[in-house]
RNA sequence: CGCGGGGUGGAGCAGUCUGGUAGCUCGUCGGGCUCAUAACCCGAAGGUCACAGGUUCAAAUCCUGUCCCCGCAA
């Protein structure tokens, strides 16, 4: 895709940051990889390397995990000598210091899964589907030293399916992000490569997502409790409380017309029927099918199953 | 040895603290009722209570050890 090769640093730490990596590695040299630092994860708290910095040892590329940037001499002082053309983001997880921007050549270039300025920040795919938006899609900006506030050099827009959530729409938009950069990079070679200056008035911003973000709101309405789902699927994931526990929600959908919360004055929350698909919920309007969950300690069963247990039935409320 | 929850007929649970007849909501099978059903009625089958050892007249239940599943932690 490339005529010529670029001299490029990485630095990405998730999955989301490997088809940009694999690209990268298959189409330029890649010199250096970074990472943030292997830190406790998963049960037992074993020390679990980002998955980038597994990928960079497979590809037997250096990799470095600095703990922190700014004063880091040594490390800049690395990547001067590297001498590389353009440095790379992709979900690297931390504000870079204007110090590190000026070394490469070209900057930083940063990929990101938004159409900016809209959804700036940690969580732009979530807060998409949370908002229920028909499409989305990657920037490739210039880095500077604001949270994704950077010229925007290149951009593609992706439709957002019923079907996605933010599981697959990463999927999508990883790979998407990694053919816009390489044709960025094309252009970059070329001295082609267009800069445009974000409209900062049109800017909404896409925080991380908080543990409290995964809460079923019985009280929205459906589509939006079913947007909400879509988009913390992959964490926390949405939840409800019961007797005292949190009980996540593996699947959900929106309730078909003849389960429809006809009756307005039944409470957001109370459930309206149990059945073999599952137990219909009534949201703030319309009303939501639950039909996979998982109770704490347990592993994911039909909600049907779980209602029986529990008895939970017509009229019970779900918090 | 980071913290915590769990393993009981085919599914999901109660019972364990305070040892003494295997319980509940479903499903399955047979029969009945109904124009009909995620409905209702009657009946039946189906369980080494994760595994091993120990205590006891007696263990799902108390003690010890092992295996497996799950949550927190981003």
């Amino acid at each position: 895709m490339s005529p010529q090769p670029l001299r490029v640093a990485f630095f990405g730490s998730p999955e989301f940051a490997l088809p940009v990596l694999n690209a990268l590695h298959n189409h330029h040299d890649v010199r250096l990889v970074v990472t943030q630092p292997d830190r406790p994860a998963g049960r037992g708290m074993a020390v679990r390397a980002p998955a980038a910095a597994r990928r960079a040892r497979e590809l037997d590329i250096r990799l470095e995990q600095p703990t922190r940037l700014k004063g880091n001499e040594p490390f800049h002082a690395l990547l001067r000598e590297l001498d590389v053309d353009v440095a790379v983001t992709a979900a690297y997880g931390r504000i870079l210091p204007a110090s590190l921007l000026q070394v490469p050549r070209h900057g930083f270039l940063n990929v990101h899964a938004s159409l900016l300025p809209k959804y700036r920040g940690a969580a732009p795919v979530q807060w998409a589907l949370i908002e229920g938006e028909a499409e989305t899609g990657v920037t490739i900006m210039q880095t500077d030293v604001g949270l994704d506030t950077g010229p925007v050099r290149l951009q593609r827009r992706l439709p957002i399916e019923p079907a996605d959530d933010a599981g697959s729409l990463l999927e999508k938009l990883s790979a998407l992000g990694a053919e816009t950069l390489l044709e960025a990079l094309s252009l970059l070679g070329e001295g082609t490569l267009p800069l445009a200056p974000q409209d900062d008035a049109a800017a909404t911003l896409a925080p991380p997502l908080k543990a409290e973000d995964g809460w079923i709101r019985w009280h929205e309405p459906a589509q939006r409790v079913v947007d909400r789902h879509r988009g913390v699927a992959a964490w926390p994931g949405s939840s409800f409380e019961f007797q005292g526990q949190r009980v996540k929600v593996e699947a959900l959908m929106l309730a078909g017309p003849a389960d429809a919360n006809a009756d307005a004055s039944v409470e957001p929350g109370t459930v309206l029927s149990s059945e073999p698909a599952g137990v219909v919920v009534a949201a703030g309007a319309g009303s939501v099918l639950l039909q996979s969950v998982k109770p704490p300690g347990k592993r994911a069963m039909n909600a049907r199953d779980w209602a029986n247990g529990r008895g939970v039935k017509r009229g019970v409320r779900l918090g």
